[in-house]
DNA sequence: CAACCGTTCTACCATCTGGTCAGTGGCGGG
DNA sequence: CCCGCCACTGACCAGATGGTAGAACGGTTG
């Protein structure tokens, strides 16, 4: 693979499970074999390396959740397919989410860089959550707000792995399995209008 | 106030804002006036500071939620004792919601310490669900993934101030009561039983 | 072949980091 | 009075950090 890919690919596994602050240029230079100024002769300083790894893990992100609903039902089939997608990605690439909340504890700079890749697939978010409720199938509520506690709990069951161990489990492969049907139970309940 | 519990109230807040491996002892103590070596007499290195800090930290949390419960109706009203405890945290001590995430993303040697400090109010909280399931009043579930899935929404509807600039809102007071009601709504549904 | 270019390396630097050590000043007890 | 103890600090250190400068390497092109 091309260095500069193989960097980024390196660069998002330690910041999304060391944290940025937490990772090294060296550490990260390290494990791919290489030396440190090779990283910086194809990405000047770490802060845009960053950037760089932003831009990438959002369109992997956004490339996930849209090729999950190409392949999706219409009406809860979507929710199930993204929860299906998010789940698939915590047991194969942990560091996306990781990244997601490092960098959304980061703050603005890199925070808003990566708000504004996700933005359209928020905005159809909240497109559908509205026809949903418009057409009677959803509770009646703020979509947004909805959106965020739907979100909050989503990721947070595919990848708070210490919360888990707090509540006396531990994440294995079959708990993983455990925890989205639990999940998918409890968002049903939360969002479905009663029959 | 004494020199040692200005260090923690500093050191809370900023490992609970910038993150452990974000902060140097330096700007702790640059934060309070004084030099890092005070620091280091009443905390021999910055690895047991932090310890420190969890342990006050994980004290003060116990109380906050203790005392809401202790002043709570039964049955539901203890979860809406729960939520108005931890967006009023939300609102006066940010750094100890802060602090929580930035623990369990550490990993095992904080993550550890922490959870067993929290244990106890964590078996309680499985065992209230678990009567309430049998009472008929909660819908029955895995009540250690309920308890998951309820912290992740409760924490994230409180804490996550970048998500929530991507769905379109700011973080304002006035907000902050808003989205309370929203969450009390989202699990009043994902948790209580059909009528 | 020679000039060139993209890539990677060695050598180096200023700064910051957590941490050590030897004090210094105040204060209470003998 | 002064001795010892507590809290605190200035000077210092070794290692790590992000970043720079320049040489070497291999391939491509004139």
């Amino acid at each position: 693979m091309a260095t500069q890919e193989r960097v980024l690919d390196g660069a998002l596994r330690a910041f999304g499970t060391r944290g940025y602050e937490g990772t090294s240029l060296d550490a990260i230079a390290a494990d791919l074999g290489i030396r440190k100024q090779t990283i910086l002769y194809h990405f000047p300083s770490k802060e845009l390396l960053l950037e760089a790894v932003i831009d990438r893990a959002g369109a992997e992100l956004v490339a996930a959740l849209e090729g999950a609903l190409a392949r999706s039902g219409p009406g809860w089939g979507r929710v199930e397919a993204i929860v299906r997608s998010v789940f698939r990605l915590a047991a194969r690439r942990p560091e996306l989410l990781g990244l997601l909340r490092e960098v959304s504890r980061l703050g603005p700079p890199p925070a808003t860089q990566l708000r504004l890749r996700l933005e359209p697939f928020v905005a159809a978010a909240t497109v559908y959550l509205d026809e949903e409720m418009r057409a009677g199938a959803i509770r009646r509520q703020d979509s947004r707000l909805l959106l965020l506690a739907a979100y909050s709990a989503v990721i947070g069951m595919a990848t708070e792995v210490e919360v888990l161990r707090a509540v006396g489990l531990e994440p294995t492969a079959r708990n993983l399995v455990r925890r989205r049907a639990e999940l998918l139970a409890f968002l049903r309940s939360a969002l479905l209008a009663e029959a």
